[in-house]
DNA sequence: TTGACTTGTCACCGATCGGTGACTAATGAT
DNA sequence: ATCATTAGTCACCGATCGGTGACAAGTCAA
């Protein structure tokens, strides 16, 4: 007779693993417990059906990325920096964290389609985070008389959509989305986006 | 007994009716014969299942602006505008027209998740298309270092990913990105990103 | 040893999916 | 009038889906 935290545990596992390997798209009930090599019954038992294990897992893993991780792990020394600076090299942090979760791009790709309690707990998670990055540099958002909100939310969007488009796309506006070194040219264009942006206009 | 050709056009403008209504996730031969009130089989005889049928329906519709809707009807007047200028207003009229048509929302949504017959020919428009804006201001690239290609790149993903996320979401980056207040704040910052980005900055 | 409880297996349900073969009924040319 | 063709209907197939009930086997307390 089998263990039931272990099984759970597998039944965790397999979530990760069936995401990564097939995608959401064959994301069910039984796809899962195939995976998971355990009669999907358990699922309902233990989880009480796909909602609650997606609540479970989400709980358990961290896909996303901290917010040290995206400020090389010195969220401080961003502070000081000029403003277009620090926001240009967040962003391409961001881009590249991303890159390196096969598994939050799943999800992210997940999110556009429906919401469920994964992509939930995403969304929160992320809305959390912008939040306090939006705190940390609050005593500096009178240097400009730019929407510093609308911006990054649209740099945020654009590279959420070029990392999930990657995963199975080449080429997006005549640009290598899949490359090394297409993602060069997007991080350096994100630098001085950023910079000239926030940078005074030469003429009033 | 029917008229041929009528029937097709029922199957044909069915697609459209079932994709508006109730997206792609339902989209099936069973659903779209009962949507267009006509036995599945003619989907195989009249058009070789749904592939062919995506196909005719992609030729038969248009789902993508054309270029000058984007440019107010007048494309040779952004050739004169300072570069920021141009940039930024066809990336506005273009958000406008994305969000004016739900068809192309989902199709675009469904490109996300897997490629068909449908979203291939939206990808191929949407090439050609950028293809033909590059070649419009092909003589003023000299203008500038910066890298056009990879700055439309980003920001036209990030309508992109904007314009579908608003079929499902409120907020985004602490941002609503579902009312006219959150468009027209994207908007804002979208002019002044092109604008201030394409100018020369002030120091060195 | 008995009996309650837990863990896991298995068979089954109804619904829906994509796809096909056989049929009826109307049309139109000879 | 005959007969091949065409348009459309209908019943069915196997596969897969989410979900459930019944039951065997092992565990443990009394």
């Amino acid at each position: 007779m089998g263990n039931k935290e272990q099984t759970r545990q597998k039944i965790l596992l397999a979530v990760g693993e069936l995401l990564a390997k097939d995608g959401f798209k064959k994301f069910g009930v039984n796809t899962l417990a195939r995976q998971a090599g355990v009669d999907k019954v358990l699922i309902y038992r233990y989880f009480g059906g796909l909602p609650g294990l997606l609540r479970s897992f989400g709980e358990s893993a961290d896909f996303w990325p901290t917010l040290d991780e995206i400020a090389n792990g010195n969220l401080q020394e961003f502070r000081n920096k000029p403003l277009g600076e620090a926001v240009g090299e967040l962003l391409v942090n961001f881009a590249r964290a991303l890159r390196k979760r096969p598994l939050t791009r799943e999800i992210m790709a997940w999110e556009m389609l429906e919401p469920n309690e994964l992509t939930t707990i995403l969304a929160e998670t992320r809305e959390e985070w912008a939040q306090r990055l939006f705190a940390t540099f609050s005593t500096r958002l009178t240097e400009t008389d730019l929407d510093l909100t609308a911006i990054t939310a649209l740099l945020g969007a654009a590279i959420n959509y070029l990392v999930i488009r990657s995963r199975n796309t080449q080429i997006f506006n005549l640009l290598e989305i899949n490359s090394a070194a297409g993602w060069q040219r997007l991080e350096e264009s994100l630098l001085q986006l950023c910079r000239n942006c926030f940078a005074e206009p030469a003429v009033g």
